[in-house]
This record gives structure tokens, sequence and C-alpha cells, in this order.
DNA sequence: CTGTTAGCGCATTCAG
DNA sequence: CTGAATGCGCTAACAG
């Protein structure tokens, strides 16, 4: 079904009924058969031929690592309802964790085309540099730093110091405890490198040090995080709080302890007394996270971690790229969004919820 | 950048450069220069105009309900790798469970236009029924019936009738205890009211009932899981079991639980001794699910739920929607799924993992 | 207000 | 093997 069949139908010009879709000038009668026609047909422009033409699909590709994660749905929420209030629909693209796949489905939407790209960024590239640099479709990036683009990310750096400083403090009441530490690949400088520096540099300023054998580098997932937290109890029986880069990795830890609990002996003794007690084998191994997964703290009343303002940054992002979409905004901006440490219910008493 | 600048760059007619391009002839001295233009340029084809020509942009559209589940992410891995393995990349868009929104998104799927369309489906109104009826890409549904498409769907009525029945029997120890059901819509066939039927149609023939008062209607979130709950056990004392039509809704369940022991009271003794103690007010009452998350059986050590095969069913839907793009395979397809019972640890000795 | 016309970037005839 | 010409479906001048 093409506008001109929808034309010949109706007695008219397919300008006119292009017009009609568009809100141009018709006459109130042709109105009406152009109208009815379409109505019978079930016509449908195609969007294919009109972007083709007016250079604009009223479309925004969102490209992300994976599909199933709180902290990205959150960002990909600010931004949908950014894009739909302006007119704007999201297509995304989801990589699997493969930095070439980012910049694979960038291109695609590229040419595909849609108006602007929104990258939820895990690491950037030397093909990602040269993507931003090229690409002739505005790009903002969301969740790491870059030059090359308009960028909204959180302050991992900082939130990491939080962390290492509430860990610190926690520590002193364990006078032979060490803490752990599970992260990401460094290739990822926000949730990666940052987190772990910020972490260190918390740690020290409270007079605590994080040795290499109490450090592990796990994949974005909870299965990674258990391999690594388990190890880390195989390995070490001094580790009295482990601590993650994400709060999916803290829930596999979450579940290598509760395994490494029930195989080295069922608890002797209930650990609600004892904030002085530290690990030999059988006591509360503490855990924290990053990223407030609103999941995990339902299912066991939470752990201390950080809140970023991840819808926040979806909104700020898409808001930037619409704007030099449709207002050839040129001015490069970066933004950089604070943290919450969110503390853990009864946690800094010694005691983990249940 | 269009193919004919690099034509005129390559001193060739831009027929030669499409056929470079495409594989078609092209003497090798040519195609070198050609190459070389190529390069330098960074020229890539416009897959809007190629697919306006071709007709096929190696695209598939796939329309979820929400992002962030468990269930969905594995639908979609499964479509994803049977795509990949067949040349065609996988867009997504994302309808925040509401149904109108799942037509539009095909609409705009349709015209943009992908090849083929997957809905992850919530419920067929008389919309989907009009567009699938219609539609001229050709479009498979996953997770619901339907006779206007080809769908792979689960056996939810038969999952929820095993899950009726588990929970049939832990009721029978005990003698004064209930079960109360927190479903979705029954809009949703699969997920509302085939769960639901199935569930009753258990309980009864293990000589249970579920009355209207231990039954709620929840959305497909943790909190108004919660709320559900959170209202059964103020309204309800006798209530010792509660299946939720979702492991998220049951996560939900899980805190508003938590949260209501805490009110009432501290536990007076611990749970492990007491198979036939029921709830008045402060015993352990048990949540139930559907769905086999993994995340919470992490956390929690495990409810008892019900394992689709939702990987599965992603790439079999994947492989019907391919084959009728490719080989236009014309023979309607409805494919159903079996399910596996997942028993929780511990549960049906009366009690549940802490 | 209306119809005619000229492309958008590409793939594909069809003559050379 | 190659290039010129045609049109995919639509919109945007433009001249009525």
């Amino acid at each position: 079904m093409t506008i001109r069949e929808i034309a010949q139908l109706a007695g008219v010009s397919n300008a006119a009924v292009s017009r009609y879709l568009n809100g141009g000038y018709v006459s109130g009668e042709k109105k009406e058969r152009i109208k009815k026609v379409i109505q019978e047909t079930g016509y449908q422009p195609s969007m294919q031929a009109r972007t083709l033409r007016t250079k604009k699909a009223c479309l925004v590709g969102v490209v992300v690592p994976k599909i199933n994660s709180e902290s990205i749905s959150r960002v990909t929420e600010g931004v949908g309802q950014v894009l739909s209030e302006r007119g704007y629909h999201m297509l995304l693209a989801s990589t699997d964790n493969q930095a070439d796949k980012e910049v694979m489905y960038m291109k695609i939407f590229e040419n595909y085309p849609v108006d602007g790209i929104i990258l939820i960024g895990t690491m950037i590239t030397a093909q990602h540099r040269k993507f931003l640099k090229e690409s002739r479709v505005p790009v903002v990036v969301i969740g790491q730093y870059t030059r090359l683009a308009n960028c909204v990310y959180h302050d991992d750096y900082g939130a990491g110091k939080a962390m290492g400083r509430a860990v610190g403090r926690a520590l002193a009441l364990y006078p032979e405890g060490r803490a752990a530490y599970i992260g990401v690949t460094r290739e990822d400088k926000a949730a990666g490198a940052a987190r772990e520096d910020g972490f260190c540099a918390g740690l020290k300023a409270e007079g605590q040090e994080l040795e290499e054998e109490y450090r592990r580098v796990s994949r974005f997932r909870m299965e990674a995080g258990y391999e690594a937290a388990m190890d880390l109890l195989k390995k070490k029986d001094d580790i009295v709080i482990i601590s993650c880069a994400t709060d999916t990795i803290a829930a596999g830890a979450m579940e290598a302890i509760l395994d490494y609990r029930k195989e080295n002996g069922p608890e002797k003794e209930s650990d609600t007394d004892g904030s002085k007690r530290y690990r030999f084998g059988n006591s509360p191994v503490k855990v924290t996270g990053f990223g407030d997964n609103q999941f995990l703290k339902a299912v066991t009343g939470g752990i201390p971690t950080v809140h970023f303002a991840y819808k926040t940054s979806g909104i700020k992002g898409a808001e930037l790229l619409l704007d030099v979409v449709e207002k050839e905004e040129r001015i490069p901006v970066e933004m950089k969004l604070g943290f919450q440490f969110v503390e853990a219910p009864g946690w800094s008493g010694g005691q983990q919820a249940e």
C-alpha cells in the first residue's frame, strides 16, 4: 500500500495525501475522502521512505551492555520518559557485555538510521573513539566519562571511597579481620577502576590496606561473584567483609557465603550477640555492593551499598541528546552526578540482616 | 557520504560501487580503487536506502513488556543467539507493560522496517489481533497462545497445577493453615489466568480450596507483591503459604513477611523445630513463585518455583520466524513447551531457607 | 488550497 | 564486465 494508491482511490494527488498525513493544507471534503480510504485500507506510511526524505526518524537508539539489570533499566526508564515526552521512540540494542558489539550496534543505528544514539558505556576502546569522532548522528554516553561526546556519568570514585571508609570503620571492630574486594575489569573506568581505586583510598583513610591476595576480578554476573567469593573464602580465613563492585556480584558472594557456611559445619551460635567476633571458619562474613539493587534489598533486608541516580542520568542524557538533535546545540557537556551511601539496617552494629 | 561520491572519488560509476558492496562483477583494478576510497572516507552505505530498495534489513524487532526481568532476558538471549548465527541483528523495544504500546512498537518495526517481529506477549487485545492479521512482516508470539501467528508458549496451566498440588500437600501439615495466591491480571492468559486456574485445580486435587478472600491481583512488580502480601497478612491470620504468580512478586511477598514479623514482635522461637506449627501472628509464612529466578535463589537459598524453558522458547521462536522470513514457510506452528518443578531445599520438611 | 515534479541513497535492469 | 537509467515511497518546493 503506497501513498499513490491511496491518492488514486481517493481521487486526489499523492501530495494531498502527504499533506493530510503531515498536517498541511487540505480542503475539508478531500480530507474526508482521504480519511475514509486510509481507514478502509489500513494504510500506514513507510517510515522508511519518509526518513529517507526527511532525515528524521523520531527514533533514538540506546545501546546497553545487558538487558537484565536493575541499574540499566533505571537508566532506560529515564531515557524513555524524556523521549516519549518529546515525541521520540526508543529502540534498544543489547551487546551482552561485548565492547565490539557496542560499536557494531551504534553503526547499525547510525545508518539505519536513528536521530541520536545513547550509549550506556562499559569501556571506551579505540574503536569507540573512532566512532564517536566520525559518527554522523549525535551520541551521548551515559555511565562513562569521555571527551569525545556529551556524557553524563556518576561519581564512582567518590562512591568507592565512601564505601572504603565505611568498611574501614567496620573493620576496626574486628582486630584481626580483613576486607576483600571483588571488582570488575579495570577497562571499565567507572565500575572497574574508579570504584576500586576509591575503595582503596577510603580504606587507607581509615588506616587499612587492601592487599593483592584480597582482590578478585569478576564479570558482571552473579555466578562470577559466587566463584570469586568462594575462592576468597577458601584461601583466606580472616576475611570478615567482602566488598563487591556491583550488587549483582554481591548477591553471588552472599550465595557463596551461605554455601561455604553450609559446608564448613553449621553455626554453633547465633550471630546476634557478637559484633566483636570475627571469622575463623564460621562467623558472619559481611558483604557490600554498589548500585542499591531493590530486589536484593527486599529479599535480604539490605547490604551497605551506594545509590546512584541512574534514572536521573537517563533523563539528563536524553535531554542532552535531544538538545543537539533538535536545537543543534553545539556546546559540549560533561555532567557528573553524585551518589548516596546506603547503610544496611543494623550493619554497623555488627549484624547483617538475616 | 553517498555511494555517488565514492564512485566519483574512485572514478567509477555508482553501480560499480554498489556491485562491489554486494559482491557483483567488478574488475580487480576498480575493486582496489573502490576499496581504497571506502577505507579513506570510512563510508558506510545507508541501510535506509538499501532497505527501501531491497525490502530486507537483516534486522528483527523484539517487543518486550519490560527490560529488567530475568525471564525475559533469557528469552531474548535465545532469540539473539539464533539471530546472530543466521546473520540478523536484534532490536528491542520495551513497552513498560502497556499493551497498547506493544502494538505501537510493532507498527514502528513494521514500517521502519524490520524483516520480522517477535512479540513477548502479555495479552492479546483486539488491537493485537488486528495487527497480527494485517501485518506485512511476519510475527511470532512468545509466551502466549494465539492462532493468529506462529507462537511458542509455556505450559502455565500445568505448572500452576503442579504448584497447587505441592502447596496442597504442604498444607496438610498445618491443619488450620491456609494458602493464599497473589496473581496477575487474568487478561494475561498465561501468567494470569492459566497459572491461577492451574493452581486452584492442583489445590483441589489435594482436597484444598482457594477462597476469594485469599486471592490478590498484583502488577508484575516487587512493590506490588509487597503490598498484596502485606494486605493478606493483615487480613488473615491463618495464612501459612503465599503463592505468587512470579518470582518477582514472590520477592516482594518475602519482604512483606520480613517486615510483618518485625512489626509484630520478634520471633520467640527458632523455626527449625516446627513443621507442625502454623502461623498466629509470628510463625514462618512460606512463599512460592514461578519462573525460577536465579537471583532470588542465590540470596535466599530458593523457594519452590517452576522452571520454564525461556531460553528455548526464544530459540524456537526465532527459528520459526526466520523460517518464514527466509524460506517463506507457510504452515502455521503452535509450540507448547513443558516445565520443571523446582523444589526448595528443606521446604517440604517445613522450613524455608533463611 | 492543489497537483506536478524532483530528488533522498541505493540496487537493479538493460544496453553497451 | 560496465555505466546510464529507472524507481523503491515519500516530502518539499514550485507553479498553478
